[in-house]
DNA sequence: TCCATATGTGAAATACATTTCACTTATCTT
DNA sequence: AAGATAAGTGAAATGTATTTCACATATGGA
């Protein structure tokens, strides 16, 4: 059952898509609305949301010409809230890294 | 607090650094044991410990000329708990690879 | 049907993480 | 101190994910 289980962390281990996540916590978005919140190309939206949908952390509705993204809070609320714990309590790398803005990342 | 948490699933995206973990899971144990047992590379395990040291995932305390690793279980039982309960109920992706074997993952 | 809006797709280019390997450091034993 | 064992390190090579961009598809309205 492991064996597969760094597909779920790959899946998430990236910047835009912990943007997207973090958006879709307030409300469900169109890719459209979320390339405008987060002030990225529509396209890499669209690819980062298919992995995402892929592997289950979002679900999608089509609402007339818009395709509504939400987010699996089942899993997602749970999942964040025990990694800000985490992050808190134990991750140096993280907390070395809390005094530089974001920009300073060469990971985009 | 989230901008930086992508940090904490790409530490753990990766098959090698869950194959620590899940021997880790079982009883802590030194780079050496840890090489032999997944049969790869001392230096690999080496570098994969420390970057799951730096991010809180494990602990090492001296024991003689060996170094041994401890998982910490604080945060890795329940995660990987909710992960695998996540992979039964919506993962896709996860579901598509069940049946090949590892060795058809590129990823070592 | 034709146009506009909304989104998906494939593949090359790019960026980044992992692997490899030779070398260094640390600790214990004799 | 010398040798043996255990582990860390740096950097080039490699592998893989992300980004980019031109194009394709889908839906609704005039």
């Amino acid at each position: 059952m492991e064996s597969k289980c760094h597909l779920f962390f790959e899946t998430l281990g990236n910047k835009l898509k912990i943007g997207i996540i973090t958006k879709l916590k307030e409300k469900p978005a169109s890719v459209n609305e979320l390339a405008k919140q987060l002030k990225q190309e529509r396209s890499k939206i669209s690819h980062a949301l298919l992995t995402l949908l892929g592997c289950g952390f979002v679900e999608v509705k089509k609402e007339g010409k818009k395709r509504i993204y939400k987010l699996n809070k089942n899993t997602m609320m749970p999942l964040l809230s025990l990694v800000e714990k985490h992050v808190q309590k134990y991750c140096k790398t993280c907390k070395k890294m809390e005094g530089k803005k974001d920009g300073n990342n060469k990971k985009s």
